[in-house]
RNA sequence: GGCGGCUUAGCCAAGGGGUAAGGCGGAGGUCUGCAAAACCUCUAUUCUCCGGUUCGAAUCCGGAAGCCGCCUCCA
C-alpha cells in the first residue's frame, strides 16, 4: 500500500507522490512567540514530528521548515507594554519553544525563520502583488483583494458571500474594498511603537499571512510538497496563503494540505479560565513524565480530537512502560539456536505498522502491530528462548518502530551511587535470608522512584515513571 | 445563520456492509522467598437513540439528542 494523506485541499485520501523523487518539501506552521506553547500548540508539532519522522523512515530526505512567528499584534502589544524591544521580548519565548520541543522529543526541523529576519522576501513578494493587480494601497495598509483571486475558499471550502462580516473584526474600521480583503503590510500607528520597518512599501510591519508565504518559498521553492498546521489556520490562514502565493507566481503552492484537530483537556476547550491550560513546563512542575505526554499526543489519530487527561498520562506511563521492559528483556539472547517464530513476528508486525502509518498516520492500529509484536515476541521467547540473532532481529524492529514514537530508546539518567549501595545491601540481605531487611530495603528504594526486579540472571532496576 | 467533525467496554481508542484491533484498569495463572517486578491467559452477542435499505448494519440512508470546532491574525 503507498503512503496516503488526507489532503485538506480535495476533501480525500491520495497517494503521496513529492515534486522531487525522495525528497519531501514541507512547511509546517510554528509558533507565535509571545508565551510559552501550550500542550495545545504542541499537539500540532507532535503530529508534525510524526510525520516527518514517519516520512524518514520510509526513506525520504525530509527538508521541513518551521516558522516563528515574532511579529504580531501581540508580541507587540507586550514588547511595548514591558517597554523593551521586540526581539529582546520575543528571545526567551523562542529558547522555551526550543527546550520544549527537546523535552518532548520531537525532531529538530531543518529551518526555523523567524518573520523579523524575513522582511526583505515579504517586502518583495507584497511588490508583485501590487504590480500584478493583486494587490492595492489603502490609507492604513496595503491588502490583498481577494476578488482577483477566482479561487478563493478553495481550500476551506468556504464561500466568500457566506462569510459572515464582522465576528471578531468590526469591518468598518479598515478602510479595505472588500471585508474578507486581509493585509499584506500594516502602515505604522502610534500603536506599534518602536517596530516598523522602513521599505519601499512604507513605513510599517508584515501582516500574519505573507510571512508564511515569503518564508515557506525562500527555503522550499514557489511549489513544495506538504503544508501542515492547526485546523484553525485552515482559515483564514492558509486560504490566504495560498492566494497571495499564487497569485504572486502563477505557480501551485503546496501540493498537500494536512491540519490537525484540536486538543481538549478534561474532556474542555483549554482554556486559561477553565484552570486546565498548560505548558509544558507546567507538566513538569506537576511532575508528570514528558516521555508519557509524547505519548498521550501522539497515540491519536491526528484528524481526531484528543482529549488530554492525567488519567490518560497514568494509563501512557504504563504502557511506554511495557514497552521498555520488553526492550530490557529482548537486550541480549543466547547462543545460536534460532527460535523459529521470530523472524515471522517481526515481519508481520513491521508489515502492520507500515500499514497503519501509511494510511494517513493512522497512529492506533500502528501502536496495536507494535503491542502485538511484543506480546507475541514475549511468549515465544518464554517458549523457546531467544539466541543472539534472534535478539538482534527483535532489537532492530522495536528501534525502527522507535524511530516513528520515540519514547522508547531515550537516555536515561545512571544511577546515584547511594542508590547503587542500597542495592548491593539489599542483594546481601537476600543472599543470608534476611527477607524483612531486603522488603525494607526494596521499599525504600521504591520510595526513591526506582523499581527493582528479581531474575534468573540477577537484579535489574528500572525508574517508575 | 453558513460550513465541518465527533458519539464503540470502567477509561482511552481502531475498524467502517460478512459477525468487534490495541492500550490502561480489572480477574486468573506462571515464576518467586509468602512478596515485588516481569510474563501469559481472560475481560463488548454489541457500537448514543429512533426509523429505513439489505440475506446480513457499529458500518449505508433519513431523523433525533449530546459534545466539539471554523466563519478575518488561535495549533
Amino acid at each position: 500500500m503507498p503512503l496516503t494523506f488526507f489532503n485538506t485541499y480535495s476533501r480525500r485520501k491520495e497517494e503521496f507522490k513529492p515534486l522531487e523523487p525522495g525528497h519531501v518539501r514541507m512547511y509546517t506552521c510554528g509558533p507565535t512567540v509571545y508565551a510559552p506553547a501550550h500542550i495545545g500548540n504542541f499537539r500540532a508539532y507532535m503530529f508534525e514530528d510524526l510525520l516527518r519522522r514517519y516520512l524518514l523512515y520510509k526513506g525520504y530526505k525530509v527538508t521541513q521548515v518551521m516558522n516563528l512567528t515574532d511579529i504580531d499584534d501581540k508580541t507587540i502589544r507586550d514588547s511595548k507594554a514591558r517597554g523593551i524591544p521586540l526581539r529582546e521580548h520575543t528571545k526567551p519565548f523562542k529558547e522555551a519553544f526550543f527546550r520544549d520541543l527537546e523535552r518532548l522529543n520531537i525532531q529538530r526541523a531543518e529551518y526555523y525563520p523567524a518573520a523579523t529576519e524575513h522582511i526583505p522576501e515579504m517586502v518583495s513578494l507584497v511588490k508583485k502583488l501590487l504590480d500584478s493587480g493583486h494587490a492595492y494601497k489603502s490609507s492604513d495598509a496595503i491588502y490583498f483583494k481577494i476578488k482577483s483571486f477566482p479561487k478563493y475558499g478553495a481550500l476551506s471550502h468556504m464561500k466568500l458571500d457566506e462569510l459572515k462580516d464582522g465576528a471578531r473584526v468590526n469591518s468598518d474600521e479598515y478602510e479595505k474594498d472588500t471585508a474578507s480583503d486581509f493585509a499584506l503590510w500594516k502602515f505604522w500607528t502610534p500603536d506599534d511603537g518602536d517596530v516598523f520597518w522602513e521599505t519601499e512599501l512604507g513605513k510599517g510591519r508584515p501582516g500574519w499571512h505573507i510571512e508564511c508565504s515569503a518564508m515557506s518559498m525562500k527555503y522550499l521553492g514557489e511549489s513544495f510538497d506538504i503544508h501542515t498546521g492547526g485546523i484553525d489556520n485552515m482559515f483564514p490562514h492558509h486560504e490566504n496563503e495560498i492566494a497571495q502565493s499564487e497569485a504572486a507566481t502563477g505557480k501551485p503552492f503546496s501540493k498537500y494540505w494536512l491540519h490537525c484537530e484540536h486538543l481538549m483537556v478534561e474532556g474542555k476547550k483549554m482554556a486559561k479560565s477553565e484552570g486546565n491550560y498548560f505548558t509544558v513546563q507546567d507538566l513538569v512542575d506537576k511532575g508528570e513524565n514528558l516521555s508519557a505526554v509524547r505519548y498521550l499526543l501522539l497515540s491519536t489519530y491526528y484528524r481526531q480530537q484528543l482529549n488530554f487527561t492525567f488519567d490518560g498520562l497514568i494509563a501512557a506511563k504504563n504502557a511506554i512502560t511495557r514497552l521498555r521492559d520488553f526492550r530490557d528483556a529482548i537486550e541480549s539472547g543466547v547462543g545460536t539456536e534460532t527460535n523459529p517464530e521470530i523472524e515471522s513476528i517481526a515481519k508481520k508486525a513491521a508489515e502492520k505498522f507500515e500499514t497503519a502509518l501509511d494510511d494517513d498516520l493512522n497512529i492506533s492500529p500502528a501502536l496495536a502491530a507494535v503491542y502485538d509484536f511484543v506480546r507475541e515476541a514475549n511468549a515465544a521467547r518464554e517458549k523457546n528462548g531467544l539466541s543472539i540473532a534472534d535478539a538482534e532481529i527483535l532489537k532492530q524492529t522495536l528501534k525502527r518502530f522507535d524511530s516513528v514514537l520515540g519514547v522508547i530508546y531515550v537516555k536515561e539518567q545512571a544511577l546515584d551511587s547511594d542508590i547503587e549501595k542500597l542495592i548491593e545491601l539489599r542483594q546481601a540481605a537476600r543472599k543470608s535470608k534476611n527477607f524483612a531487611e531486603s522488603d525494607r530495603i526494596r521499599d525504600q528504594l521504591l520510595a526513591m522512584g526506582i523499581i527493582l526486579e528479581d531474575t534468573p540472571q540477577g537484579v535489574r532496576w528500572k525508574r517508575k515513571l
